[in-house]
RNA sequence: UGUCCUGUGGUGUAAUUGGCAACACGUCUGACUCUGGAUCAGAAGUCUCCAGGUUCGAGUCCUGGCAGGACAACCA
């Protein structure tokens, strides 16, 4: 292999601290060259885009390496973890574009081994039965500022404490009752050190290994372990379990086990958006969403139901980067990822969302054209189609204005504008409804040369809008999203009550039915993506849409210069 | 009055390990355009948290401050 080449690949990877470690690994042989990374998500709840982060950096990471990412269930929780989520979380990862191949883990699948080497540890004496109750125990703890003290349990003998264990295992005490314990220094400044629990006692069936345990292993002995038995090299996790570390590599050395880097970052945090598990549970419960894969979710079956692709996951996840900092994300980062993405990839199709009127005065009758429309003009190769035009149509309500702003490019009285993929036209007159002062239809005449394609078809005119033949149109539904937050950051004013409840966005959906669009896409199958010209990315609704009858998300709007220049003159 | 971590344009992330602070998003100009999209060209914006020190030279090393975050579940 040539080392330019090599070396000229390097350069072009992203850079951080991360790469930095595992490079100075490499070259001081720590693990062997070896590059294995695992994905270790608790299925208590559906993965977001901060999940997302991890799972890129930790399949990324592999792959540039050459190694290898485990999917495992951090399941040690029986009270809050389901099957549902674990049969989400295959789904998304999976749908992310990402393979663990045979390497699909459950920490339940440990529960033999931790076991046994939880007598061990009580055996070597550096674990106890603690008798204090839940209460007590966090008493004794003390402060981060000020030392605990030690359980007057701590000095049982071992085979005491040998003797509680297996019965705690045998389902003799009551939760609450005894708790195994480290025994390490209850007057550690980290307090995670101050004889952390190892095993409680929880009678809850487990979702995979059911009624054969009544006592469950703790996560900071469970993590370490769990990566110790897989040959895990590079244990990656989010900054609050820095102060864990010290603990992973306690329990590893005591029970001198291969020993994998814990290595930390900063999780992802996105501008207008929560990401806590625990308040996208809340949104779910109480109705202020349709559920887990709502489209105004920050989840990934959220996104991908509102119409993201994995490919601008993964970019968005490499743009962000990776750091130790804590870090706030414009949300634009993201919406730029997905326009980017499906401005190369999404069929273009004209859609009225907000229909009005439109007769071409001049226009026969019973006449139809059937014009040729680019169906990409980023990718020629996505070929051409054919749009019905005739004397009736339908326009954008907002793309016409009676007194018109300055700066208007679009049909007023007197102005003229091109027809997408047709005619240039001239508005002489329109018909307003006395009572409502609604307007009702507009008139236009057309000018036949002007044709797309045509003689006098280069004719420049300010503006081009979208139309669709009265006729011909289908009749859809579209759901139109917006951030589900109206503040950049909704936890700003939060507290127990609730408070980020009071930053929701009441315009995050418009449901507009009546929106006339192209024939072809009443064919549109659940999932598929399009662009509609001039007004945004949609895609059908997996849910919502039945055959013939397609829902449309909107996924992000085009950019809107003259919604910019609109809103600026307005503000001042 | 603790321990650990982090401070680089508005927001993120880099800086060949001590050598002209760069890239992306955003913002603003202009060009082009049958999408007010895309594209192209350009601009503004960082005295690298502060104060000292070492050095020919410091974002990078040293000392002392300051600010922010994490930690007090039988959650992960």
């Amino acid at each position: 292999m040539n080392e330019n080449i090599d070396a000229q690949e390097k350069k072009d990877l992203p850079s951080n601290f991360i790469r930095d470690i595992i490079d100075e690994h490499n070259l001081s042989g720590r693990f062997g060259a070896k590059v294995h990374t695992r994905f270790p998500p608790e299925p208590n709840g559906y993965l977001h885009i901060g999940h997302a982060k991890s799972i890129c950096l930790n399949f990324g990471l592999a792959k540039d390496y050459n190694g290898a990412t485990n999917l495992r269930f951090d399941d040690t929780n029986p009270v809050t973890e389901d099957v549902e989520y674990v049969d989400s979380i295959r789904e998304d990862v999976k749908w992310l574009g990402f393979d663990w191949e045979d390497r699909e883990f459950y920490a339940s699948d440990y529960f033999d081994r931790m076991y046994e080497l939880a007598e061990i540890l009580i055996e070597k004496g550096l674990a106890y039965i603690d008798s204090l109750t839940p209460e007590e125990i966090r008493h004794y703890r003390g402060w981060p500022t000020s030392p605990g003290k030690e359980s007057p349990y701590r000095n049982r003998s071992v085979e005491e404490n040998l003797d509680l264990f297996r019965r705690m295992k045998t389902g003799e005490f009551n939760e609450g009752d005894h708790i195994l314990r480290a025994k390490i220094d209850m007057s550690s400044p980290n307090m995670n050190m101050r004889d952390p629990a190892v095993y409680r006692i929880k009678k809850s069936s487990h979702h995979r290994t059911k009624d054969k345990w009544c006592i469950y292993p703790m996560y900071d002995y469970a993590h370490c372990l769990s990566d110790s038995f897989e040959g895990i090299t590079h244990s990656i996790c989010t900054l609050e379990f820095e102060n864990h570390r010290p603990l992973y590599d306690w329990f590893l050395d005591k029970l001198e086990l291969y020993h994998p880097q814990q290595i930390e970052f900063a999780r992802l945090n996105l501008s207008y958006t929560v990401m806590s598990k625990r308040k996208l549970l809340f949104l779910v419960k109480e109705k202020y969403v349709d559920g887990w894969d709502d489209p105004r979710m920050p989840t990934i079956s959220g996104l991908r139901r509102r119409g993201y692709t994995p490919s601008s996951i993964r970019d968005f996840a490499e743009k962000v980067g990776v750091a130790r900092r804590d870090n706030v994300i414009d949300v634009a980062v993201l919406e730029h990822s997905i326009r980017n993405d499906l401005n190369k990839h999404a069929s273009r199709y004209m859609a009225v969302i907000n229909p009005i009127k439109l007769t071409i005065i001049n226009y026969p009758e019973n006449d139809i054209e059937y014009l040729e429309a680019v169906n990409n003009p980023e990718d020629s190769a996505m070929g051409m189609r054919k749009v019905p035009f005739s004397r009736h149509l339908f326009i954008e309500r907002d793309d016409f204005r009676e007194d018109p702003p300055k700066k208007f490019h679009r049909l007023f009285p007197g102005s003229e504008v091109r027809l997408r993929y047709a005619y240039i036209i001239i508005c002489t007159g329109f018909k307003k409804n006395d009572i409502s002062g609604e307007i009702d239809e507009i008139y236009c005449e057309y000018y036949p040369d002007t044709k797309s394609g045509g003689l006098g078809a280069s004719r420049k005119v300010k503006g081009t809008i979208h139309w669709v033949s009265a006729s011909h149109a289908g009749n859809v539904e579209a759901r139109l999203y917006d951030r589900l937050f109206n503040h950049p950051d909704p936890l700003e004013s939060d507290d127990d009550a609730g408070g980020f409840l009071q930053h929701i966005n009441p315009d995050s959906l418009k449901i507009v039915s009546n929106c006339k669009v192209e024939p072809e896409l009443l064919n549109a199958k659940p999932g598929d993506r399009f662009q509609f010209e001039r007004v945004g990315y949609f895609c059908a609704d997996t849910k919502l849409s039945t055959s013939g009858n397609p829902v449309f998300n909107r996924t992000v709007t085009l950019k809107d210069t003259w919604a910019k220049i609109e809103n600026q003159t307005n503000n001042q």
